[in-house]
DNA sequence: AGACGCGTTTTCACTGAATGAAAGCCGGCG
DNA sequence: CGCCGGCTTTCATTCAGTGAAAACGCGTCT
Protein backbone atom coordinates (compact mmCIF):
# COMPACT_ATOMS: atom_id res chain seq x y z
CA UNK A 1 0.00 0.00 0.00
CA UNK A 2 0.83 3.92 -0.06
CA UNK A 3 3.25 4.76 2.87
CA UNK A 4 4.73 2.23 5.27
CA UNK A 5 4.06 -1.33 5.71
CA UNK A 6 4.63 -2.45 8.22
CA UNK A 7 2.71 -0.07 10.33
CA UNK A 8 -0.06 -1.92 12.89
CA UNK A 9 -3.35 -0.09 13.58
CA UNK A 10 -2.61 -0.29 17.17
CA UNK A 11 0.28 2.00 16.70
CA UNK A 12 -1.74 4.41 14.78
CA UNK A 13 -4.56 4.87 17.39
CA UNK A 14 -1.70 5.48 19.72
CA UNK A 15 0.11 7.86 17.79
CA UNK A 16 -3.30 9.71 17.55
CA UNK A 17 -3.30 9.98 21.35
CA UNK A 18 -0.05 10.60 20.99
CA UNK A 19 -0.26 13.98 18.99
CA UNK A 20 -1.44 15.81 22.37
CA UNK A 21 0.64 17.34 24.24
CA UNK A 22 0.20 20.15 27.43
CA UNK A 23 1.62 23.01 24.52
CA UNK A 24 -1.54 21.39 22.25
CA UNK A 25 -4.22 19.90 24.48
CA UNK A 26 -6.57 20.70 21.17
CA UNK A 27 -5.91 19.94 17.68
CA UNK A 28 -7.85 19.94 14.28
CA UNK A 29 -7.82 16.79 12.22
CA UNK A 30 -5.29 17.86 10.23
CA UNK A 31 -3.05 18.67 12.36
CA UNK A 32 -3.33 14.91 14.22
CA UNK A 33 -2.93 13.70 10.81
CA UNK A 34 0.09 15.59 10.01
CA UNK A 35 2.16 14.53 14.25
CA UNK A 36 0.79 11.21 13.81
CA UNK A 37 2.28 10.80 10.16
CA UNK A 38 -0.64 9.63 8.86
CA UNK A 39 -3.15 10.26 5.49
CA UNK A 40 -6.00 11.86 6.18
CA UNK A 41 -8.40 9.43 5.58
CA UNK A 42 -6.94 7.22 7.98
CA UNK A 43 -6.68 9.45 10.93
CA UNK A 44 -10.41 10.59 9.82
CA UNK A 45 -11.44 7.27 10.19
CA UNK A 46 -9.44 6.33 13.79
CA UNK A 47 -10.67 9.74 15.47
CA UNK A 48 -14.00 8.88 14.74
CA UNK A 49 -13.77 5.18 16.34
CA UNK A 50 -12.13 7.32 19.14
CA UNK A 51 -14.45 10.12 19.22
CA UNK A 52 -17.32 7.26 19.38
CA UNK A 53 -15.57 5.62 22.24
CA UNK A 54 -15.44 8.68 24.41
CA UNK A 55 -11.51 8.62 24.22
CA UNK A 56 -11.54 12.12 22.24
CA UNK A 57 -13.65 14.86 22.08
CA UNK A 58 -14.88 16.88 19.40
CA UNK A 59 -15.13 20.76 20.80
CA UNK A 60 -17.93 23.06 19.07
CA UNK A 61 -15.51 24.61 17.53
CA UNK A 62 -14.48 21.15 15.43
CA UNK A 63 -11.39 20.63 17.39
CA UNK A 64 -10.17 17.54 18.96
CA UNK A 65 -9.14 17.23 22.44
CA UNK A 66 -8.87 13.95 24.98
CA UNK A 67 -11.92 12.93 25.91
CA UNK A 68 -13.58 12.42 29.81
CA UNK A 69 -13.43 8.65 28.92
CA UNK A 70 -9.67 8.31 28.35
CA UNK A 71 -9.01 10.09 31.45
CA UNK A 72 -11.39 7.76 33.67
CA UNK A 73 -9.33 4.87 32.59
CA UNK A 74 -6.00 6.89 32.31
CA UNK A 75 -7.03 7.32 36.29
CA UNK A 76 -6.85 3.84 37.18
CA UNK A 77 -3.31 3.80 36.51
CA UNK A 78 -1.92 2.63 39.59
CA UNK A 79 1.20 4.47 39.82
CA UNK A 80 -0.92 7.47 38.99
CA UNK A 81 -4.20 7.97 40.70
CA UNK A 82 -3.31 4.40 43.36
CA UNK A 83 -0.68 6.21 44.56
CA UNK A 84 -1.99 9.71 44.70
CA UNK A 85 -5.23 8.70 46.64
CA UNK A 86 -2.87 7.02 49.32
CA UNK A 87 -0.41 9.95 49.12
CA UNK A 88 -3.47 13.38 48.91
CA UNK A 89 -3.66 13.56 52.71
CA UNK A 90 0.15 12.88 53.67
CA UNK A 91 0.17 15.98 51.15
CA UNK A 92 -2.43 18.15 52.63
CA UNK A 93 -0.90 18.22 55.90
CA UNK A 94 2.38 19.13 54.63
CA UNK A 95 0.90 21.78 52.68
CA UNK A 96 -1.16 22.84 56.03
CA UNK A 97 1.68 23.08 58.03
CA UNK A 98 4.28 24.68 55.45
CA UNK A 99 1.80 26.66 52.87
CA UNK A 100 4.67 25.46 50.33
CA UNK A 101 4.51 23.41 46.93
CA UNK A 102 4.18 19.97 47.80
CA UNK A 103 4.87 17.60 44.78
CA UNK A 104 4.93 14.04 44.17
CA UNK A 105 6.60 12.33 41.17
CA UNK A 106 7.44 8.84 39.90
CA UNK A 107 10.30 8.11 37.69
CA UNK A 108 9.36 6.74 34.03
CA UNK A 109 12.48 5.59 32.33
CA UNK A 110 14.73 8.17 32.41
CA UNK A 111 12.31 10.79 33.28
CA UNK A 112 10.64 11.93 36.24
CA UNK A 113 6.78 12.54 35.50
CA UNK A 114 4.58 14.65 38.35
CA UNK A 115 1.86 12.77 39.79
CA UNK A 116 0.72 15.21 41.91
CA UNK A 117 1.16 19.15 42.93
CA UNK A 118 -0.50 20.88 45.97
CA UNK A 119 0.52 24.98 44.42
CA UNK A 120 0.40 26.99 47.39
CA UNK A 121 -1.19 30.60 46.51
CA UNK A 122 1.60 32.03 48.58
CA UNK A 123 4.33 29.95 47.93
CA UNK A 124 6.92 30.42 45.01
CA UNK A 125 5.56 29.75 41.67
CA UNK A 126 7.00 26.53 40.48
CA UNK A 127 6.58 25.31 36.46
CA UNK A 128 5.75 21.79 36.31
CA UNK A 129 2.35 20.11 35.74
CA UNK A 130 0.39 17.38 36.87
CA UNK A 131 1.59 14.61 34.04
CA UNK A 132 4.30 16.73 33.25
CA UNK A 133 7.57 15.58 32.64
CA UNK A 134 11.36 16.63 34.07
CA UNK A 135 14.62 15.13 33.99
CA UNK A 136 15.55 13.65 37.04
CA UNK A 137 19.53 15.09 37.50
CA UNK A 138 18.00 18.26 38.93
CA UNK A 139 15.05 18.44 41.05
CA UNK A 140 14.68 17.17 44.57
CA UNK A 141 12.56 14.43 43.42
CA UNK A 142 14.37 13.46 40.87
CA UNK A 143 17.53 13.63 42.97
CA UNK A 144 15.49 10.77 44.73
CA UNK A 145 14.25 9.06 42.14
CA UNK A 146 17.72 8.57 40.34
CA UNK A 147 19.73 8.14 43.79
CA UNK A 148 17.54 5.24 44.13
CA UNK A 149 17.40 3.94 40.28
CA UNK A 150 18.55 0.74 39.12
CA UNK A 151 22.88 1.22 38.19
CA UNK A 152 21.67 0.86 34.66
CA UNK A 153 19.43 3.58 34.63
CA UNK A 154 21.79 5.97 36.68
CA UNK A 155 25.17 5.42 34.22
CA UNK A 156 22.12 6.20 30.95
CA UNK A 157 21.51 9.23 32.78
CA UNK A 158 25.16 10.10 33.67
CA UNK A 159 26.42 9.21 30.56
CA UNK A 160 24.14 11.68 27.92
CA UNK A 161 24.66 15.57 28.70
CA UNK A 162 22.72 17.28 31.50
CA UNK A 163 21.37 19.92 30.89
CA UNK A 164 21.41 23.40 32.38
CA UNK A 165 18.94 25.20 34.28
CA UNK A 166 20.67 27.71 36.05
CA UNK A 167 24.57 28.54 37.06
CA UNK A 168 23.83 26.50 39.83
CA UNK A 169 22.88 22.98 38.10
CA UNK A 170 24.97 20.46 38.61
CA UNK A 171 26.12 19.14 35.17
CA UNK A 172 29.40 17.12 35.50
CA UNK A 173 28.70 13.78 35.65
CA UNK A 174 31.22 12.64 38.58
CA UNK A 175 29.60 15.89 40.89
CA UNK A 176 26.66 14.12 40.06
CA UNK A 177 27.81 10.76 41.28
CA UNK A 178 29.19 11.96 44.34
CA UNK A 179 25.49 14.10 45.01
CA UNK A 180 23.83 10.78 44.83
CA UNK A 181 25.49 8.72 47.07
CA UNK A 182 25.30 11.87 49.38
CA UNK A 183 21.18 11.80 48.65
CA UNK A 184 21.44 7.78 49.52
CA UNK A 185 23.12 7.87 52.71
CA UNK A 186 21.26 11.59 54.11
CA UNK A 187 17.84 9.25 52.81
CA UNK A 188 17.23 13.05 51.41
CA UNK A 189 17.56 15.52 48.47
CA UNK A 190 18.73 19.02 48.49
CA UNK A 191 18.60 20.64 45.18
CA UNK A 192 19.09 24.38 46.12
CA UNK A 193 18.49 26.70 42.64
CA UNK A 194 18.82 23.81 40.51
CA UNK A 195 16.26 24.39 38.62
CA UNK A 196 15.18 28.60 39.24
CA UNK A 197 17.54 30.59 40.75
CA UNK A 198 14.61 31.59 43.28
CA UNK A 199 13.60 28.21 44.71
CA UNK A 200 14.60 25.08 46.39
CA UNK A 201 13.20 22.26 46.68
CA UNK A 202 14.14 19.27 49.87
CA UNK A 203 13.05 15.80 48.56
CA UNK A 204 12.44 11.90 50.10
CA UNK A 205 11.94 8.50 48.79
CA UNK A 206 8.78 6.99 48.96
CA UNK A 207 9.05 3.10 48.73
CA UNK A 208 6.94 -0.20 48.38
CA UNK A 209 8.21 -3.62 49.35
CA UNK A 210 10.45 -3.87 46.40
CA UNK A 211 12.17 -0.83 46.85
CA UNK A 212 11.39 3.21 46.00
CA UNK A 213 8.70 4.13 43.73
CA UNK A 214 8.37 7.56 44.50
CA UNK A 215 9.62 11.05 45.88
CA UNK A 216 7.69 13.65 47.57
CA UNK A 217 9.26 16.86 47.87
CA UNK A 218 8.74 20.67 49.44
CA UNK A 219 9.38 23.09 47.02
CA UNK A 220 10.63 26.52 49.39
CA UNK A 221 11.79 30.30 48.21
CA UNK A 222 15.68 29.78 48.52
CA UNK A 223 16.09 32.54 51.03
CA UNK A 224 12.90 31.56 52.96
CA UNK A 225 13.01 28.58 54.74
CA UNK A 226 16.21 26.14 56.25
CA UNK A 227 15.98 23.56 54.37
CA UNK A 228 18.18 20.83 57.24
CA UNK A 229 14.97 21.95 59.08
CA UNK A 230 12.48 20.77 57.12
CA UNK A 231 13.81 17.76 55.88
CA UNK A 232 12.91 15.42 58.93
CA UNK A 233 9.35 16.64 57.75
CA UNK A 234 9.61 15.96 54.13
CA UNK A 235 11.31 12.05 55.07
CA UNK A 236 8.49 11.74 57.74
CA UNK A 237 6.33 12.51 55.10
CA UNK A 238 8.03 9.99 52.83
CA UNK A 239 8.37 7.24 55.90
CA UNK A 240 4.40 7.56 56.47
CA UNK A 241 3.51 6.67 53.24
CA UNK A 242 5.99 3.69 52.53
CA UNK A 243 4.44 2.50 55.85
CA UNK A 244 1.51 2.49 53.93
CA UNK A 245 2.78 0.77 50.81
CA UNK A 246 4.07 -1.78 53.15
CA UNK A 247 7.29 -1.23 52.64
CA UNK A 248 8.45 -2.27 56.26
CA UNK A 249 6.14 -4.80 56.29
CA UNK A 250 8.02 -8.42 56.89
CA UNK A 251 8.07 -9.43 53.55
CA UNK A 252 5.68 -12.56 52.77
CA UNK A 253 7.99 -14.67 50.94
CA UNK A 254 9.75 -13.13 48.43
CA UNK A 255 8.13 -12.48 44.98
CA UNK A 256 9.71 -15.08 42.44
CA UNK A 257 11.08 -12.93 39.70
CA UNK A 258 9.44 -13.92 36.47
CA UNK A 259 12.07 -13.90 33.52
CA UNK A 260 11.07 -11.71 31.03
CA UNK A 261 11.31 -12.95 27.37
CA UNK A 262 12.98 -10.35 25.44
CA UNK A 263 10.09 -8.98 22.93
CA UNK A 264 7.93 -11.25 21.74
CA UNK B 1 -13.20 -15.64 9.81
CA UNK B 2 -13.93 -16.72 13.87
CA UNK B 3 -16.21 -13.84 16.07
CA UNK B 4 -17.50 -11.36 15.01
CA UNK B 5 -17.00 -9.60 11.52
CA UNK B 6 -17.31 -5.86 11.64
CA UNK B 7 -15.16 -5.30 14.84
CA UNK B 8 -13.00 -2.73 14.27
CA UNK B 9 -9.25 -3.11 15.59
CA UNK B 10 -9.51 0.13 17.65
CA UNK B 11 -12.53 -0.95 19.39
CA UNK B 12 -10.77 -4.04 20.28
CA UNK B 13 -8.06 -1.71 21.66
CA UNK B 14 -10.19 0.24 23.56
CA UNK B 15 -11.97 -2.74 25.03
CA UNK B 16 -8.73 -3.85 26.34
CA UNK B 17 -8.37 -0.44 27.97
CA UNK B 18 -12.12 -0.64 28.90
CA UNK B 19 -11.75 -3.78 30.54
CA UNK B 20 -9.97 -2.44 33.60
CA UNK B 21 -12.08 -0.77 36.35
CA UNK B 22 -11.78 0.59 39.82
CA UNK B 23 -12.79 -2.72 40.90
CA UNK B 24 -10.15 -4.72 38.99
CA UNK B 25 -7.64 -2.15 38.29
CA UNK B 26 -5.30 -5.33 37.49
CA UNK B 27 -6.16 -7.89 35.48
CA UNK B 28 -4.25 -11.39 33.56
CA UNK B 29 -4.44 -11.53 29.63
CA UNK B 30 -7.12 -14.41 30.35
CA UNK B 31 -9.47 -12.13 31.88
CA UNK B 32 -8.76 -9.39 29.53
CA UNK B 33 -9.21 -11.11 26.52
CA UNK B 34 -12.37 -12.20 29.01
CA UNK B 35 -13.60 -8.98 29.30
CA UNK B 36 -12.86 -7.55 26.02
CA UNK B 37 -14.57 -10.79 24.47
CA UNK B 38 -11.33 -11.32 22.44
CA UNK B 39 -9.43 -14.72 21.33
CA UNK B 40 -6.55 -14.54 23.52
CA UNK B 41 -4.26 -14.91 20.94
CA UNK B 42 -5.65 -11.67 19.52
CA UNK B 43 -5.52 -10.03 22.90
CA UNK B 44 -2.00 -11.04 23.63
CA UNK B 45 -0.90 -9.06 20.55
CA UNK B 46 -3.26 -6.10 20.56
CA UNK B 47 -1.67 -5.92 24.98
CA UNK B 48 1.87 -6.70 23.70
CA UNK B 49 1.50 -3.71 21.51
CA UNK B 50 0.01 -1.20 24.06
CA UNK B 51 2.73 -2.76 26.90
CA UNK B 52 5.40 -1.56 24.01
CA UNK B 53 3.71 1.77 24.08
CA UNK B 54 3.06 2.11 27.82
CA UNK B 55 -1.06 2.25 27.55
CA UNK B 56 -0.17 -0.55 30.08
CA UNK B 57 2.35 -1.92 32.05
CA UNK B 58 3.08 -5.22 33.37
CA UNK B 59 3.72 -6.39 37.08
CA UNK B 60 6.35 -8.35 38.11
CA UNK B 61 3.26 -10.63 39.17
CA UNK B 62 2.36 -10.91 35.19
CA UNK B 63 -0.93 -8.79 35.90
CA UNK B 64 -1.67 -6.07 33.61
CA UNK B 65 -2.30 -2.96 34.65
CA UNK B 66 -3.23 0.96 33.41
CA UNK B 67 0.38 2.38 32.31
CA UNK B 68 1.59 5.68 33.61
CA UNK B 69 2.04 6.85 30.08
CA UNK B 70 -1.60 6.45 29.13
CA UNK B 71 -2.55 8.19 32.02
CA UNK B 72 0.03 11.05 30.86
CA UNK B 73 -2.28 11.30 28.29
CA UNK B 74 -5.73 11.05 30.16
CA UNK B 75 -4.40 14.07 31.92
CA UNK B 76 -4.55 16.17 29.30
CA UNK B 77 -8.36 16.27 29.27
CA UNK B 78 -9.07 19.81 29.59
CA UNK B 79 -12.58 18.47 31.25
CA UNK B 80 -10.01 16.70 33.64
CA UNK B 81 -6.90 17.63 34.85
CA UNK B 82 -7.50 21.25 32.74
CA UNK B 83 -9.98 22.04 34.84
CA UNK B 84 -9.05 20.66 37.84
CA UNK B 85 -5.75 22.27 37.74
CA UNK B 86 -7.60 25.78 37.70
CA UNK B 87 -10.28 24.08 40.67
CA UNK B 88 -7.84 23.09 43.34
CA UNK B 89 -6.44 26.14 44.91
CA UNK B 90 -9.85 27.46 45.44
CA UNK B 91 -10.43 23.46 46.86
CA UNK B 92 -7.52 24.25 48.59
CA UNK B 93 -9.34 27.48 50.30
CA UNK B 94 -12.62 25.78 50.85
CA UNK B 95 -10.90 22.96 52.67
CA UNK B 96 -8.74 25.01 55.00
CA UNK B 97 -11.73 27.09 55.99
CA UNK B 98 -13.85 24.26 56.73
CA UNK B 99 -12.06 20.99 56.70
CA UNK B 100 -14.83 19.11 55.10
CA UNK B 101 -14.87 17.13 52.04
CA UNK B 102 -14.51 19.23 48.83
CA UNK B 103 -15.57 17.81 45.61
CA UNK B 104 -15.37 18.69 42.09
CA UNK B 105 -17.37 17.26 39.44
CA UNK B 106 -18.85 17.24 35.50
CA UNK B 107 -21.44 15.49 33.67
CA UNK B 108 -20.48 12.78 31.04
CA UNK B 109 -23.91 12.02 29.67
CA UNK B 110 -26.00 10.67 32.41
CA UNK B 111 -23.56 10.34 35.10
CA UNK B 112 -21.14 12.27 36.76
CA UNK B 113 -17.75 11.96 36.73
CA UNK B 114 -15.84 12.74 40.05
CA UNK B 115 -12.96 15.17 38.56
CA UNK B 116 -11.33 16.00 42.26
CA UNK B 117 -11.46 15.67 46.03
CA UNK B 118 -9.88 16.44 49.25
CA UNK B 119 -10.88 14.61 51.56
CA UNK B 120 -10.08 15.95 55.26
CA UNK B 121 -9.02 13.11 57.35
CA UNK B 122 -11.19 14.61 60.21
CA UNK B 123 -14.02 14.72 57.56
CA UNK B 124 -17.58 12.78 56.70
CA UNK B 125 -15.90 9.35 54.57
CA UNK B 126 -16.93 9.45 51.49
CA UNK B 127 -17.43 6.81 49.18
CA UNK B 128 -16.47 8.70 45.90
CA UNK B 129 -12.92 7.82 44.15
CA UNK B 130 -11.69 10.89 41.73
CA UNK B 131 -12.62 9.37 37.88
CA UNK B 132 -15.34 7.41 39.45
CA UNK B 133 -18.88 8.02 38.54
CA UNK B 134 -22.14 8.71 40.02
CA UNK B 135 -26.10 8.99 39.99
CA UNK B 136 -27.23 12.77 39.28
CA UNK B 137 -30.05 12.46 40.69
CA UNK B 138 -28.78 11.97 44.29
CA UNK B 139 -25.60 14.29 45.47
CA UNK B 140 -24.77 17.85 45.91
CA UNK B 141 -23.47 18.11 42.76
CA UNK B 142 -25.55 15.59 40.94
CA UNK B 143 -28.66 17.89 41.25
CA UNK B 144 -26.18 20.70 40.01
CA UNK B 145 -25.20 19.28 37.36
CA UNK B 146 -29.01 17.51 36.42
CA UNK B 147 -30.60 20.96 37.41
CA UNK B 148 -28.05 22.33 34.67
CA UNK B 149 -28.11 20.07 31.91
CA UNK B 150 -29.96 20.37 28.48
CA UNK B 151 -33.62 19.38 29.16
CA UNK B 152 -33.09 15.95 26.84
CA UNK B 153 -30.87 14.33 29.60
CA UNK B 154 -32.79 16.15 32.61
CA UNK B 155 -36.37 13.76 30.60
CA UNK B 156 -34.16 10.88 30.32
CA UNK B 157 -32.88 10.85 33.60
CA UNK B 158 -36.37 11.62 35.14
CA UNK B 159 -38.20 9.06 32.86
CA UNK B 160 -35.71 6.30 33.75
CA UNK B 161 -35.88 4.42 37.68
CA UNK B 162 -34.29 6.43 40.15
CA UNK B 163 -31.93 4.57 42.44
CA UNK B 164 -32.68 4.47 46.23
CA UNK B 165 -29.66 4.94 48.46
CA UNK B 166 -31.55 5.93 51.68
CA UNK B 167 -34.54 6.02 53.15
CA UNK B 168 -34.88 9.65 52.08
CA UNK B 169 -33.22 10.01 48.45
CA UNK B 170 -35.92 10.92 46.18
CA UNK B 171 -37.02 8.82 43.88
CA UNK B 172 -40.08 10.23 42.57
CA UNK B 173 -40.09 11.79 39.52
CA UNK B 174 -42.34 14.79 40.31
CA UNK B 175 -40.68 15.74 43.37
CA UNK B 176 -37.50 15.97 41.79
CA UNK B 177 -38.65 17.60 38.67
CA UNK B 178 -39.48 20.36 41.74
CA UNK B 179 -36.04 20.29 43.40
CA UNK B 180 -34.13 21.17 40.29
CA UNK B 181 -36.29 24.53 39.49
CA UNK B 182 -35.57 25.04 43.47
CA UNK B 183 -32.04 24.64 42.72
CA UNK B 184 -31.65 27.10 39.49
CA UNK B 185 -33.61 29.72 41.78
CA UNK B 186 -31.19 29.28 44.67
CA UNK B 187 -28.44 28.67 42.22
CA UNK B 188 -27.21 26.26 44.65
CA UNK B 189 -28.72 22.61 46.02
CA UNK B 190 -28.69 21.33 49.60
CA UNK B 191 -28.50 17.27 49.76
CA UNK B 192 -29.49 16.08 52.75
CA UNK B 193 -28.74 12.35 53.04
CA UNK B 194 -29.63 11.39 49.89
CA UNK B 195 -26.47 9.18 49.54
CA UNK B 196 -25.53 7.99 53.00
CA UNK B 197 -27.90 8.85 55.84
CA UNK B 198 -24.66 10.43 57.74
CA UNK B 199 -23.93 13.00 55.21
CA UNK B 200 -25.23 16.01 53.20
CA UNK B 201 -23.65 18.10 50.70
CA UNK B 202 -23.78 21.70 49.32
CA UNK B 203 -23.32 22.22 45.63
CA UNK B 204 -23.01 24.79 43.64
CA UNK B 205 -22.38 25.72 39.82
CA UNK B 206 -19.41 26.50 37.62
CA UNK B 207 -20.27 28.28 34.26
CA UNK B 208 -17.80 28.56 31.28
CA UNK B 209 -19.26 31.10 28.88
CA UNK B 210 -21.74 28.70 27.40
CA UNK B 211 -23.21 27.42 30.51
CA UNK B 212 -22.85 25.51 33.29
CA UNK B 213 -19.51 22.54 32.80
CA UNK B 214 -19.31 21.67 36.59
CA UNK B 215 -19.89 21.58 40.05
CA UNK B 216 -18.54 21.58 42.83
CA UNK B 217 -19.64 20.52 46.72
CA UNK B 218 -18.27 20.47 50.35
CA UNK B 219 -19.63 16.89 51.76
CA UNK B 220 -20.29 17.57 56.04
CA UNK B 221 -21.80 15.56 58.23
CA UNK B 222 -25.45 15.66 58.36
CA UNK B 223 -25.59 16.80 61.94
CA UNK B 224 -22.61 18.78 62.44
CA UNK B 225 -23.26 22.14 60.28
CA UNK B 226 -25.80 24.70 59.04
CA UNK B 227 -25.99 23.87 55.46
CA UNK B 228 -27.23 27.34 54.47
CA UNK B 229 -24.75 29.45 56.15
CA UNK B 230 -22.27 27.09 54.06
CA UNK B 231 -23.84 27.68 50.88
CA UNK B 232 -22.77 31.15 50.18
CA UNK B 233 -19.08 30.02 50.78
CA UNK B 234 -19.84 26.93 48.34
CA UNK B 235 -21.23 29.62 45.76
CA UNK B 236 -18.33 31.94 46.26
CA UNK B 237 -16.01 28.91 45.25
CA UNK B 238 -18.44 28.47 42.46
CA UNK B 239 -18.42 31.95 40.74
CA UNK B 240 -14.77 32.51 41.51
CA UNK B 241 -14.32 29.50 39.42
CA UNK B 242 -16.93 30.72 36.27
CA UNK B 243 -14.85 33.52 36.70
CA UNK B 244 -11.78 31.60 35.59
CA UNK B 245 -13.54 30.03 33.13
CA UNK B 246 -14.32 33.21 31.61
CA UNK B 247 -18.06 33.17 32.24
CA UNK B 248 -18.98 36.47 32.91
CA UNK B 249 -16.38 37.98 30.20
CA UNK B 250 -17.99 39.55 27.03
CA UNK B 251 -19.09 37.29 24.88
CA UNK B 252 -17.02 38.19 21.94
CA UNK B 253 -18.97 38.20 19.12
CA UNK B 254 -22.14 37.59 20.94
CA UNK B 255 -24.53 40.54 22.43
CA UNK B 256 -24.15 40.38 25.75
CA UNK B 257 -27.51 39.53 27.02
CA UNK B 258 -28.53 40.96 30.41
CA UNK B 259 -31.35 38.10 31.77
CA UNK B 260 -33.74 40.38 34.24
CA UNK B 261 -33.74 36.25 35.61
CA UNK B 262 -30.56 36.31 36.49
CA UNK B 263 -28.79 33.38 37.55
CA UNK B 264 -26.68 33.39 40.38
C1' DA C 1 10.03 -38.03 40.47
C1' DG C 2 6.40 -37.87 36.91
C1' DA C 3 1.91 -36.32 35.39
C1' DC C 4 -1.57 -33.09 35.37
C1' DG C 5 -3.65 -28.43 34.77
C1' DC C 6 -3.71 -23.81 33.83
C1' DG C 7 -2.31 -19.66 31.73
C1' DT C 8 0.60 -17.88 28.25
C1' DT C 9 3.08 -17.76 23.82
C1' DT C 10 4.00 -19.18 19.03
C1' DT C 11 2.83 -21.05 14.48
C1' DC C 12 0.60 -20.76 10.09
C1' DA C 13 -2.62 -20.51 6.25
C1' DC C 14 -6.41 -17.50 5.34
C1' DT C 15 -9.20 -13.23 4.82
C1' DG C 16 -11.78 -8.94 5.65
C1' DA C 17 -10.60 -4.59 8.04
C1' DA C 18 -7.89 -1.09 6.78
C1' DT C 19 -6.08 1.57 3.26
C1' DG C 20 -5.25 6.03 0.38
C1' DA C 21 -5.77 8.23 -4.24
C1' DA C 22 -9.12 10.68 -6.00
C1' DA C 23 -13.32 12.83 -6.12
C1' DG C 24 -17.16 15.26 -3.61
C1' DC C 25 -18.58 18.50 -0.03
C1' DC C 26 -18.96 22.58 2.81
C1' DG C 27 -18.30 27.20 4.43
C1' DG C 28 -15.56 31.36 4.45
C1' DC C 29 -13.64 35.08 1.71
C1' DG C 30 -12.09 38.15 -1.93
C1' DC D 1 -19.39 34.12 -8.13
C1' DG D 2 -15.35 31.08 -7.92
C1' DC D 3 -11.46 29.94 -5.35
C1' DC D 4 -9.33 27.88 -1.26
C1' DG D 5 -8.49 25.00 2.82
C1' DG D 6 -10.18 21.58 5.61
C1' DC D 7 -13.19 17.80 6.05
C1' DT D 8 -15.80 13.60 4.40
C1' DT D 9 -16.96 9.78 1.26
C1' DT D 10 -16.06 6.35 -2.37
C1' DC D 11 -13.99 2.17 -4.05
C1' DA D 12 -10.77 -1.23 -5.74
C1' DT D 13 -6.65 -3.26 -3.65
C1' DT D 14 -3.95 -5.75 -0.10
C1' DC D 15 -1.48 -6.39 4.06
C1' DA D 16 -2.20 -6.37 9.00
C1' DG D 17 -4.91 -9.06 11.65
C1' DT D 18 -6.90 -13.38 12.67
C1' DG D 19 -7.85 -17.74 15.63
C1' DA D 20 -7.55 -22.92 15.78
C1' DA D 21 -4.29 -25.67 17.28
C1' DA D 22 -0.19 -26.92 19.12
C1' DA D 23 3.92 -25.89 22.04
C1' DC D 24 5.60 -24.01 26.19
C1' DG D 25 6.35 -22.98 31.39
C1' DC D 26 5.36 -23.32 35.79
C1' DG D 27 3.24 -24.64 39.97
C1' DT D 28 0.79 -28.48 42.15
C1' DC D 29 -0.97 -32.93 43.03
C1' DT D 30 -0.08 -38.00 43.35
Amino acid sequence: MGTQPGRSVTSKVLALLDAFSPASPTLTLSELARRAELPLPTAHRRVAELVAWGALERGDDGRYRIGLRLWEVGSLAPRGLGLRELALPIMEDLYEVTHENVQLAVRQNFELVFIERIAGRRAVPVLTRVGGRFALHATGVGLVLLAYAPTEVQEQVLAAPLERYTALTITDPVRLRRRLAEVRRAGYAISDRQVTMDALSIAAPIRDPDGVVAAISLVVAHDRADPVALAPLVQAAGRVLSRALGAYRQPSGRVPLRSRHERQ
